[in-house]
DNA sequence: CGATAAACATAACCTATGTTTGCGTATCGG
DNA sequence: CCGATACGCAAACATAGGTTATGTTTATCG
């Protein structure tokens, strides 16, 4: 549960052994819950921040209309709404999309940490921060490019935020997300996010079936949606 | 120039008089920049934040094909770059769109804010993660609005946010952007703008000449678009 | 085991938006 | 003052993606 949490700071590359400590020291709660299920509502005085441990979840708003507009995801590894200690009304809710072991970090936690750690607030705004990087990469996907390179890109996203927490091979991962999740990702219709999977299928540059992707020729997947992983902050590893 | 990052950073509303002590003895320049002109490069090893004092600027990505994505709109008192005492690489440029009047920000002053000044930490974080939700309700404009409401969720917003530095009336403000630019933040066509414009236009939600913008009915256009603006986190003032 | 529902698939049609092109007008440097 | 360039506007046409409808497979459950 800490080593979760410390591997997610340690990412910005400033926390000394001394805060490792403090992290360990923290009293806190981790918490299994079901698919399908939100953690926080839009409007919710939020108490807890989270952090997932192992499944999916996602950020999401529903327009008057009825449509679910989902605006992140998030991995195992990744904080879901870092936001609750800041600012005070959420905009906007979360769910998990799969079962979900999180982590509970009441607020007072974190305030506690940004008052009288800075290596470690300054950790949490990096977080924050890459979350953004990731935001502004998917509206220019939204804004600018169609449906199969779209789904290309979030395909090759994914990938490299899998891999960096042990969840996908080489060359693919278990993908959990019905069509209909997809759709509300990318702004799609499902109908034609079911095209659009039959078109990259039968170019060869997926194999989907059973929840399972497989990309044969990732260099190639990459080229295909101009992929430039630079936005996602890595550190970079054994480049 | 003290008085516009102050105001600033109060929205966070944790300041204490020593912290504004702090900032006013900053040591700041300020710059005049020319319309249409880079401020930094994607790419670039960023060396200041800066934090605009008059003048439009936005934070934008070329993808391959040459497509200008903007992705944020900056407004007087608003962070260009906060990242930049962050993140070390940028994975974006940022450009005015009008000749701008800029504070820079040494990126080792905002170190040392971080790290010795936690409240003043807190509102950068806050700034942060405002920018982040304005970011969001583009994407879902993006994602699930059709063009012309897409505008006018825009100008929707621009009308808080300027009304906000005293750069907007009750029903209107000067606007300095070519239908070009819009198109850039919108991810639509420059002709699409224009056709929708008009339509807006016919329709009398908007009267927009020689860059000024009037809407006559504000309203009937928030209505219009279903403009909520809870994601702006501002005070509530004289709701 | 059959019944029900969820997810996936695909086809026909429709519409919002992109593309191309052209024209008029304002702006600006020489 | 002139030519060049940017911007706004409009029309005709092309297409990606939305909509509706329906069938098929897979999972769940009594």
């Amino acid at each position: 549960m800490f080593d979760a949490l410390i591997r997610k700071l340690d990412m910005a590359g400033s926390l000394t052994e001394a805060d490792h400590q403090t992290v360990r020291h923290l009293s806190l709660r981790s918490r299994q819950i079901p698919a399908r299920q939100d953690l926080t509502c839009e409007g919710d005085r939020p108490e807890n921040v989270h952090l997932i441990l192992s499944g999916f979840a996602c950020r999401y708003k529903v327009l008057p209309r009825g449509k679910r507009n989902i605006t992140a995801l998030m991995v195992p590894g990744d904080f879901c709404d870092l936001h609750v200690a800041i600012l005070n009304e959420r905009d906007h809710s979360i769910a998990t999309m799969t079962p979900c072991m999180v982590v509970e970090i009441p607020r007072a936690t974190i305030r506690d940490l940004t008052e009288n750690h800075p290596r470690i607030a300054h950790a949490m705004w990096w977080a924050t921060l890459v979350d953004e990087a990731i935001l502004r990469e998917r509206l220019i996907s939204l804004a600018g490019r169609e449906a199969s390179r779209r789904i290309a890109h979030l395909f090759c996203e994914l990938l490299l935020r899998l891999q960096a927490v042990g969840l996908a091979r080489e060359d693919g991962y278990a993908i959990p997300f019905t069509q209909v999740d997809l759709a509300d990702m990318l702004g799609l219709t499902p109908v034609h996010v079911n095209r659009v999977l039959r078109d990259l299928r039968s170019t060869g540059l997926i194999v989907l079936a059973q929840r399972r992707l497989r990309i044969p020729d990732v260099t190639r997947l990459k080229a295909y949606c101009e992929f430039n992983p630079n936005y996602l902050h890595r550190v970079p590893r054994r480049n």
